[in-house]
DNA sequence: ATATTTGCAAACCGTTTGCAGCAAG
DNA sequence: CTTGCTGCAAACGGTTTGCAAATAT
């Protein structure tokens, strides 16, 4: 009788009271083992790997749930496909952002915990209680 | 023989050769007059209003162009239509940002000199030179 | 047992494009 | 005049949906 591990994305989904298939389970895998912030497409792509009977539909439908229950994030990149990164909450790590590399695509998260207060701030200061928010920077290397 | 005043749209998109068709200047005028930020089909829903010989496709077409040239900037809110703002530089308003009120949609507009250093300094830290950049808070107005 | 989820194909919706005619420079 | 712009309708691409069969609890 093995016994699987159980993700940090299951948990979730078991707390939101969401069944678990096999395929949000290989779904689920697939975004834990991501170092990446794949795209939909890329998703399915390595999730078919795992298991063939997966179809792109299920894909949607699956990040959809995710997201709604909060285990993972959806980013919006200037230019490019909507792309997913599963949401850490037990990690000190947890309110990052993205750099995008403009000439390489590559994301680059980063932590800054004055942006994290001026952001509250500003909000306070105009009346409003922040409940989300969403910044990207976009950069080029600087070569030395 | 009266002189039409050049807008600040038009006089960008004169600089940067392109030429000033009647459809253009009627959907320059709608965004200038615009006080709050419209999406494409309030923008020709208000430029028809004005002149009717003036189809969906062109204002699409218009929106990149004036885009391309900085003329525009635009807006991805979350769950909403891309909207569309002039950009005005000779103002010293020039970097702003927005925050949604997520209960009615409004966008407020602020500005912050702390965020815009420390967005420089964090993209430079993080070994980049930053070449843009897209921030947005979500809120709640606080009652009291 | 039964309420949910799946796969498929078709619909959807915002946006772009090919083309023939039109207008700005 | 010539090049670029417009309007139309048709295509596009990412995403969602209706439905009958399959599956988790």
């Amino acid at each position: 009788m093995k016994k699987k591990k159980i993700s940090s994305i299951e948990r979730i989904c078991i707390a939101s009271g969401i069944k678990m298939t096999q395929q949000r389970r290989v779904v689920a895998k697939v975004l834990l083992e991501s170092k990446d912030h794949p795209d939909i497409d890329e998703i399915h792509k390595r999730a078919h790997k795992m298991d063939p009977n997966i179809s792109l539909t299920t894909v949607y439908r699956t990040m959809n749930v995710f997201e709604e229950c909060g285990a993972v994030q959806k980013l919006e990149i200037k230019d490019s496909k909507s792309r997913y990164e599963p949401i850490d909450n037990t990690s000190e790590r947890e309110h990052h952002h993205h750099l995008v590399d403009v000439e390489t695509g590559e994301i680059i998260e980063f932590y800054d915990c004055n942006l994290e207060e001026l952001k509250v701030s500003i909000a306070r200061n105009l009346g409003y209680k922040l409940v989300d928010h969403r910044l990207e920077l976009y950069g080029v290397k600087i070569k030395k």
